[in-house]
DNA sequence: ATTATTGTATTACGTTACTAATACACATGG
DNA sequence: CCATGTGTATTAGTAACGTAATACAATAAT
């Protein structure tokens, strides 16, 4: 079945898609180290997109440490890879980001993201 | 001296500079509730800028209820004005939810953002 | 060597986002 | 009422972004 799903009502564009959703595979261990990613051209044929969208994609992901090159094969999983909590790096970056703009203390932020937390737990699916 | 300062090499449009700035303000308390802000002409005049793009601010903040229009007179801070912790709400928001597509703790998160602190802590002026 | 398959550099095109110029509607203060 | 000051709707122009089409370089497999 398709490792990527795209959502094109979301708004964010293709290929950040793509990458989010490669790191979310390779934070959760549903892809390890090594592991061979499909190609740029089977990607882009299984959701309708161009190549170059694919490899753009593909290309962060390697900037970032995520993937590694393998010439003439393809993309495989690097060697540091990150972990969950690198993942979500670029998030907690933002929100500390703003919350010092706002002079808030390290307790506001932590009880709103408490307060986050709980309201997603009512939401989603467990 | 001028209200607000813009940082061209920044990358982030200035309406957006502004609307952050404002809400740091008013959030802050070095605005209070029913204060009057500066015209539109007197902040495009300061900054160089269209008074258009200083309105587009304006309207924003009007939208998320941190200002409110008095006719003829000009913006003033809302009553119902919202503190830090509403305006970081939306940075919680995806932090939490980029760490439940991972299959993060609450613990996990924390640490995250415990490390984010510091790493701002280290790079700005507190 | 040859063939097939890999990712990618280059280029182009459409769309969106941001800013500015202009003209307007409205309320205040005298 | 009139003059001044408020924010803003409309329009336009410019830059940046996202995606695609094409052609290419490099490797693996045979």
């Amino acid at each position: 079945m398709n490792m990527y799903s795209l959502s094109s009502a979301s708004g964010t564009p293709i290929y950040r898609q793509l990458v989010d959703q490669t790191s979310q595979l390779v934070a959760s261990g549903r892809l390890g180290v090594g592991d061979l990613l499909p190609s740029v051209r089977t990607v882009a044929a299984e959701l309708g997109v161009n190549p170059m969208t694919v490899s753009k994609a593909y290309s962060l992901l390697e900037r970032e440490g995520v993937l590694a090159r393998r010439r003439g094969m393809g993309m495989v999983v690097a060697e540091n890879t990150l972990d969950a909590s690198d993942a979500i790096r670029p998030q907690a970056d933002a929100l500390v980001s703003a919350a010092r703009r706002l002079r808030l203390t390290r307790e506001g932020v932590a009880e709103a993201v408490d307060k986050a937390w709980e309201r997603h737990e009512q939401e989603d699916v467990p």
